[in-house]
Formats: C-alpha cells, sequence, structure tokens
DNA sequence: ATACACCCTGTACTATACTACAGAGTCAAG
DNA sequence: CTTGACTCTGTAGTATAGTACAGGGTGTAT
C-alpha cells in the first residue's frame, strides 16, 4: 500500500526544501505527480527515493542535467535495449573514473595521516601528486 | 630547474581560463605567485598540478571551500599534526562515502545493462533502490 | 617605431541550482 | 466558522563559480 505524500511531506523526508522539490518538477527531474482536486500534488514514496538519489549525485559532481540523463536510461518505445546499453556503458566509464579519482585522493590522505604519524611535519601537499593524468599537452610555440 | 610559466601558460596547460586562475587566487586556492617588475605573474609548473587538482576536486562534488581545505592539509607552524590528522581522517570518511555512493550507482547501472542484455525491457529506473540509506524518518504527526 | 599578442586591475555579466516571497486558495481542529 | 498550517502559481532574489569586457600597460619581431 504506497501511502500517499503531500509535497511537504516528501520534502521533509528527503530532506530538501518544498520549493526544490517544485523546481525539480519544472526541470523534469521528478515526474508532475497526480493533484487533488484543489491541485494539491499527492506523490508515492518512490518519489522520496528519487529525490534522495538526486541530492546523492549532486554530491557526487553530477550536475542536474546529467542527473536527468541517469534517471532516463529505461527502455520504452523510443528507445530500445541497445541504445540504453550504449548510455549506460558511458555512464559507467564515467563513474569509474570518478572512483579512481576518488581513491587517488584517498591515498594522498592516507601518505598525509601515516607521514603525521612518524612525526615528520610536511612541507608540500601530496594532492598535488596524487593525479598524473594527461601530463602531455602540446605546445604550439616555443 | 623549474620552468618559469605565466599565466596564460599555466591555463592553457592545465585547460581552465586565464580569468578562472585569477579568480582561484582571489579565492585563495592559489597562491599569489611573484611578479616580474611589470607585474606579470610568474607561476612554477607545481601550479599547473594544482589547478588540474581543483578541477578534478570540483567534478568530484566538493565544493571550492572544501578543496581549500584539502590543500590547506599541511602541517605548520600553527597547525599540529594531530590537528592535521583528524582533518585528514574527516575527509577520507567523506571520500570513503562518495566512493560507497558511486559504487551503488556502478552497480545500478551494470544491473541495467544486464536485464538489457537478458532482453527483458524494464519499467523502473534501478538507481532508486541502489541507494537504501537512512530510511528511518520519524514523523511527529500521525 | 609600430603592430600584435600578451598581461594588468577593476567591474559587470552569466549559468546553475536553488530559495524566498506575494497573493490567493485549502483543510482540519476546536 | 474561524484560525493556523498547509498548498497553489508566478516572479524575484541569492550563492557559487566562473567569464567577459573596458581601459590601459608590456614585450618583441619586423
Amino acid at each position: 500500500m504506497p501511502s500517499l505524500l503531500t509535497i511537504g511531506r516528501i520534502a521533509k523526508l528527503a530532506e530538501v526544501n518544498i520549493e526544490t522539490v517544485r523546481y525539480y518538477e519544472r526541470r523534469g527531474l521528478l515526474p508532475a505527480p497526480p493533484r487533488t482536486v484543489s491541485s494539491y500534488r499527492l506523490y508515492g514514496d518512490q518519489s522520496v527515493a528519487r529525490l534522495r538519489f538526486i541530492k546523492q549525485a549532486q554530491a557526487l559532481g553530477f550536475t542536474l542535467e546529467e542527473i536527468g540523463e541517469l534517471l532516463a536510461l529505461r527502455v520504452d518505445a523510443e528507445t530500445s535495449c541497445d541504445v540504453v546499453r550504449q548510455r549506460a556503458e558511458r555512464k559507467m566509464a564515467d563513474v569509474a573514473e570518478k572512483i579512481r579519482s576518488l581513491q587517488a585522493i584517498q591515498g594522498a590522505l592516507a601518505e598525509l595521516i601515516a607521514a603525521c604519524a612518524l612525526g615528520g611535519p610536511e612541507g608540500e601537499c601530496p594532492f598535488l601528486a596524487s593525479l598524473e593524468k594527461q601530463p602531455i599537452v602540446k605546445e604550439t610555440e616555443q
């Protein structure tokens, strides 16, 4: 029995502002829910999960636009399985990359903590070394 | 021999806008570099690494303020080892949490791809199930 | 000695993601 | 049947993180 919730209710449950819920609806991130005769929105509890997912994905550096793309990943009349799989695989690569970056930062923090334990106070920041990425950049002039 | 770079140079190397470099300086994320007699900024190449780190951390959902805190993690005259270690450990927890969230999303994407391979088209989005987090929320009224 | 690409400061504009009203209607309790 | 908490739409304001000039100086290649 999926309970019906007002906008104030889901906002509180998902720990977001009421206005944010309406904003996400405008942005197309939250489907427009059914209304009462007096135009009150009535949500099911999957909406709460959806709101939490959005918040969480944002904290991971996804923009609302990207989050919309993630949430839209489903097979339907307009979208074949193949297309969905391709998109999902691209997102997977993004996510894997983010995980790698976070692990690098984790490593740098561990190093910092370890160095601290040894009592050897530091000068330079270990983060800068933690990200040996595309160091090759072609210079067009001297 | 650490080469000396103008602002335009490091901006290009780090793939950011020149104005962004100056903005980070104002924000205190990038130390004010030495200047030539004619007030041109001259950077060493660690500045490029720093810019890249900032960009990367942003893509992981850290705000510039949080990035500043990360970059400030070092032992010096004002900050004891103990304090630095404590802060680093708190950041570690944040990072670990982010990694867990990303792994949940990764799992949901894998599920989606797998379901697709089985030819079973989907209705509901697997992400919503991927984040069984604080589901306990106390309600003060009925 | 002048053209062109570069740099300076300062201020103003932009995009994204909210957040806060104003003014009006709704609903439940006493 | 009214009071207080809630909801509605619409519009405007805010914070964060840039980005874009204007107006002026610099550096060097021809």
